[in-house]
DNA sequence: ACCTGAACACCGTTCAAGT
DNA sequence: ACCTGAACACCGTTCAAGT
């Protein structure tokens, strides 16, 4: 029964205390979000399921924001990556695969808000990118125009699933969705005559299909809009870009790395 | 010097210990984020700086998130209406009234974060949204299509603000960029070719720019994108909605409200 | 009826002191 | 050299008890 003497009946019934290791850490962090939700995977809770104190896990990771990270990678896992290798329309597969990606963090808005702002840069974040990259250069996008639309359609899953409620917010939500209800409903078509004749579209829900056509609208859009280069910031010319986005969509969409917009 | 009567000398010099009210609570609120953050905007800090008891704030406020959403109203009062009544084209006018919004969010990114989770419903986020509407419909988007834009440009508006990190997080950003350089220059050719082959590409900076022809690729595929109704769920048919988007786009961008895609 | 002191149940992170 | 107990400096929210 010494300190150094393990008892004969310590036959490890139990792992007892496995020895802390950064891939250790995060894997208790992950099962800890499942069972409890992101909410609850904090410094000291995760020492105390790791049976230490918070202190120790500093030796391993950074910091907070850091094992969201970790944990996020983990969850990215998951997406799945076969449209890239299937057949069909690139537009179709690169909806599926971004599809399966808001997929994953709907199960955990709490991560996707993470991934907002600290942006990820794990392997499964890697293969993503790489995956979108693939079908983009399917679809003809010039380098520049995949770099910046890769940000547009990652930014916009990652938000639409940051915007899900957790369900311990759900209450909250329901609140919210309420409020907006009422002040529609009191909307003065004086002061706000648009939102009063959208009234209720304007938070019919859908979300799948709005999903789809966020999409849609993305990947038109990027395929369409002028490049990247020639595009003024907002504020400067009146007529600049005007009509040339879509004027010269139809053209461009057929070819669009070859398009001539560089030269003004 | 009774608690009762006032002493002589008591004329006011300092407020004392102004009656809580709502709007009270709120400015206050501002101001101190304004002075601190709104990482420093928490229900005890402010109850300190109101010279009462956290407790007493509940009266007035349901919890930190709708006292957050307050600030934020108050905060939109700086976007600039303006281009909705300015002359010039209304895309040019729409990515002003948009950009100006962003930049109001960039100043408290924090803040952007808490509206991608509570939807906003004050008066000033209100006429935010009548002014967008007001704008898409001058371009001819039909209800349905111009409610779901609406989303899709604050969504990227407000998702692009919350990017940003704060100033307090500014070395953990740098870190952040700094690790998916390192990433990068590691990247494999082998697994991941497309982003060993646009590498720097990839985080080319640019906000400003990247933000105009974000706004421009959305504004070219809400006009373009085939009609909500007929966007099937992403994963349905592998042709649906192949071309058809910029296909079509030259056409309806001419008359987008004369398009006769509300019947399928 | 209205307000709030004090308590409950937590946080992240650091660092001096241990082994 | 590696690890961590204990402390520092905070949180949000509730509710019983006061005026």
């Amino acid at each position: 029964m010494t300190p150094h003497s393990p008892s004969p009946r310590s036959r490890r019934e139990r792992p007892a205390k496995p020895a802390l290791t950064r891939a250790g850490i995060v894997a208790t962090a992950v099962e800890l979000m499942r069972a409890e939700g992101l909410e609850r995977v904090t410094m000291r809770r995760l020492a105390q399921e790791l049976d230490t104190g918070p202190a120790s896990l500093y030796v391993y990771v950074r910091n907070t924001a850091e094992l969201h990270a970790a944990v996020l990678d983990e969850l990215l896992g998951e997406v799945d990556l076969s449209p890239v290798r299937s057949a069909g329309d690139w537009r179709d597969r690169l909806a599926r695969l971004l599809t399966s990606y808001v997929e994953v963090l709907f199960e955990h808005p709490a991560l996707a808000r993470s991934a907002l702002v600290a942006r990820p840069s794990g392997e499964h974040y890697l293969d993503l990118v790489e995956a979108v990259l693939a079908l983009l250069a399917e679809g003809g996008a010039a380098p520049e125009r995949a770099a910046w639309g890769l940000d547009l359609l990652l930014q916009y899953g990652t938000a639409t699933a940051a915007e899900h409620s957790t369900r311990a917010e759900s209450a909250d939500a329901q609140r919210d969705r309420e409020a907006l209800t009422a002040v529609l409903d009191n909307s003065s078509p004086d002061r706000h005559p648009q939102i009063t004749a959208l009234g209720p579209d304007l938070i019919a829900g859908a979300g799948e299909a709005r999903l789809a056509w966020g999409f849609q609208v993305l990947l038109s859009g990027i395929v369409t809009a002028p490049d990247p280069d020639t595009t003024p910031a907002a504020g400067t010319g009146a007529d600049a870009g005007t009509g040339a986005g879509a004027g010269a969509g139809a053209d461009k969409n057929s070819a669009p790395d070859t398009a001539t917009d560089t030269t003004p």
